[in-house]
RNA sequence: GGAGUAAGUCAGAUGAUCGCCGGAUCAGUUACUGAUCGGGAGGAAAGUCCGAACACCACAGAGCGGGGUGCUCCUUAACGGGGAGUCGUGGCAACACGAAGGAAAGUGCAACAGAAAGUAUACCGCCUUUUUUUAAGGUAAGGGUGAAACGGUGCGGUAAGAGCGCACCAGUUCUUCAGGUGACUGGAGAAGCUUUGUAAACCCCACCCGGUGCAAGACCAAAUAGGGAAGUGUCUGAGGACUGCUCGUCCUAGCUUUCGGGUAGGUCGCACGAGCCAAUGUGCAAAUAUUGGCCUAGAUGAAUGAUCGUCACUUUUUUCAGGGUAACCUGAUUGAAGAACAAAAUUCGGCUUAUGAUUUGCUCCGACC
RNA sequence: GGGCGUAUAACUCAGUGAUUAGAGUGGGGGUCUCUAAAACCUCAAGUCAGGGGUUCAAUUCCCCUUGCGCCCA
């Protein structure tokens, strides 16, 4: 049984790291969510969360991006091999429930997959 | 029952599983891991509109400039906050709101219309004289314009009129009496004194304000190298000290611009404070004093969550029971949906704005007894 | 987090306490031309971001809200 555990390690936590991925990552797009991926340097996958202003206020965003996290957690070992992923939440974001986020979530891990 | 008004309270509860961020203790080991225990968003955390603490700039200076406040008394560390009043405005009322000093220190502005927009003037009128088309003088009652026209009504007076005179009313200034700490209120008298509005226009008066803000600032570690060009200055001048100007003080020996190069990692600041709760005393109250109890988030691409139950709340559906002629009301049952505004970022005191539910007092209206 | 600025026509900007808020670009129509461009004439298009207040009168002065943008190490 793998613990479902999500540390500081598992994160991106500089603005170099966020920016160099951005300029030399994959993309791939989602009706909810955009996500750039890249081998990552260290022997674990790591993700950053974007959720900018456009998207909502505090409340909005924070929600967002635990329920990101939470997905993360949950099916990080799925993931094979170790990446840097940068997950961006586009607007319609807000408004939706979170089954349906969910969802969105699972079908942009799987395209990152593949 | 409806409409309104004021004040207050809460911000769903609880269990399971998987997690997140700090703290304490213990163990292993030597900077990490594990175990146990305990803590983890708000009434507005928001807007950043005020006031402070704290830090640095000289533990903060002078003058000018600039900004703010503006009825009274009280309260507070301080405030543009709060409390109690005064006056004014709105409302039938409960009650609410008010940047509420000065226009009689000076300056400016008041479009269009109107004769005239603030100290004078006269378009139509009215009156007198002369002429009989008119001219001169008197007049501000009436008309008309405008947002605003120089107190109102009446009587006298007059050629016609006019505070020109008088009575009453309204206001202003002065004197005075009583009440109040005071704003002010009530009364008496005098002066024909009658003064336009605007200070959220400049301004005057009184009081207050040095600047920048925790990305303040301090420390540690690592790295390095301080170089080229141009301009300016070189001894009573230049630059800097995050204030527009002048002065003064302190610091540097160079300073500024540009080109090229380097760095931006961590720790502290940072969670015991003008702190919260309760009781008692003082005070109308805001507050405050004493005593007792409590310790209550501290992240930094940024923690406090997700899923599944149970109970409660609101709306609605089905079925049943009771009441009623009926619309419908009450209670139970069953399924579904909903549950506002909103996330700490150095910390406090306020203000403002957003917002769900609920309780109580008071006012007005309607019905019944 | 903290500190600032801005909002006027489809776009870029003026503007000032007062008549129906202007200019350029763009758009429509016309003149000229065989046609187009240029030039000239002409027309339309504004809740002066929203809500309150001061004033006789507010786009302008004051307060609140909203959107957009900038700065810090």
């Amino acid at each position: 049984m793998l613990k479902e555990t999500f540390l500081k390690e598992n994160r991106l936590r500089k603005r170099s790291e966020f920016v160099s991925l951005s300029k030399t990552g994959n993309k791939y797009h989602n009706s909810h969510f955009l996500a750039v991926a890249e081998k990552s340097r260290f022997e674990r996958t790591r993700i950053g969360i974007t959720v900018s202003k456009k998207v909502g206020c505090a409340v909005v965003r924070n929600k967002v991006k635990r329920l990101v996290r939470e997905h993360f957690r949950k099916n990080r070992h799925k993931i094979k091999g170790n990446l840097d992923i940068n997950i961006i939440a586009k607007k319609r974001t807000a408004g939706d429930d979170n089954r349906i986020i969910d969802k969105a979530l699972h079908d942009i891990f799987h395209r990152i997959e593949r």
